[in-house]
DNA sequence: TTTTATTAATTGACCGTTCAATTAAAATAA
DNA sequence: TTATTTTAATTGAACGGTCAATTAATAAAA
């Protein structure tokens, strides 16, 4: 049955499967079995690439925080305005909705998980500050550093509240849309607050 | 062993350990016997009173969110300013945090936990659109209705997303006090828009 | 042959639920 | 009052099921 160089192939199909699984069962009701059932595989794989369930799980969150912060990378490449990059920011945190398999509701699972795991907790952490440092960075080009930072804080819970709002109520993608544009109207008026 | 009329007794001293008990190791981690352990009961006595663990989750449920509810119904007693009540939405909101054991992350919990459950989603949802409600009906003494619905439709993102941004940190009591007063200056500025 | 990749079977721990047995309070009868 | 019966409250062991992890076996590649 081996192939060699079957790693690199095989953890993308585990951490595709986990994805699928916590969207359809949660994270709670997610088993290995659940797992490696949907990736085509045995249970006993998992143990062997990630050395058990945790380490999956936790290779799946990092691979969603890579997903997000390299989707931001991508569009600001070969740079743009300051306004620009605002709204791109806003659109990568709300794209994780069209993406394969809802990955939207595995995000709050995990959210939730990281209060009882501490690794979890790391990379929640890193993600919440970069999208504020993001944003501040951004705003300095029409403040003072001082409110930049202090509208980054403002921003960055509007756009993580809208978009929390819209998960939870299960909002259709028209709804989401809606939310995404709220969220870019409300920076544009942090903006010309500044005269920008 | 039994007095008569324990009843509500139980029931409440259930909750109570649920709620300690989602807090401390989070839904996942859950049991009925952790459960059971904290309230100094039986396993058993679980199903007698709820018909099982599901129901007593659901119970649990039903029980904050009545608390933040009649938590807002308290402070608003005897009639206040449109101002001063839209103030009351947000404390009750992010009043979560001092009470016993730490309710904030277990919110989190139920809300993940949501996603995959009916009738923890139906009950999320009324919360939300309360929430959203209350807003509107206070934002609607300083602009015409319509405006007033899309104000409350922002500041409940913010309420919503500043709150989570701190639980998510794990902020200590000043940093969240800290987001509770952004929160409320983001409101007066909607009302200040409006020339209120 | 040795190494790498993978499976399938197995293990032991733990889950929620159920239910027969037990206890003590309350109600009734004497 | 005292004795007896009934009932509400509660326990905890037993059960069936499922979990993550481990192990040994297997098959292909080097």
């Amino acid at each position: 049955m081996p192939k060699v160089g079957m790693e690199p192939v095989r953890r993308q199909q585990l951490i595709d499967a986990t994805l699928e699984s916590v969207a359809e069962l949660g994270l709670q009701a997610t088993t290995i079995n659940s797992i490696s059932k949907r990736a085509g595989l045995s249970s006993g794989i998992i143990s062997h690439y990630f050395g058990g369930k945790q380490g999956l799980i936790e290779a799946t969150v990092r691979y969603l925080l890579n997903s997000l912060k390299y989707s931001l990378l991508d569009k600001t490449y070969g740079g743009c305005s300051a306004e620009q990059r605002l709204m791109y920011i806003v659109e990568a945190n709300f794209a994780m909705v069209q993406q394969q398999s809802n990955t939207t509701r595995t995000w709050l699972s995990f959210w939730a998980q990281s209060m009882h795991d501490n690794e979890l907790h790391r990379l929640q952490h890193v993600n919440s500050r970069r999208l504020q440092s993001n944003l501040a960075v951004s705003l300095a080009a029409f403040m003072p550093r001082a409110e930049a930072k202090e509208a980054a804080e403002l921003a960055a819970g509007m756009i993580d509240g809208l978009w929390l709002r819209a998960v939870l109520s299960k909002a259709d993608h028209h709804a989401f849309h809606h939310s995404e544009t709220l969220a870019k109207r409300y920076i544009q008026s942090l903006i010309k607050q500044f005269g920008g």
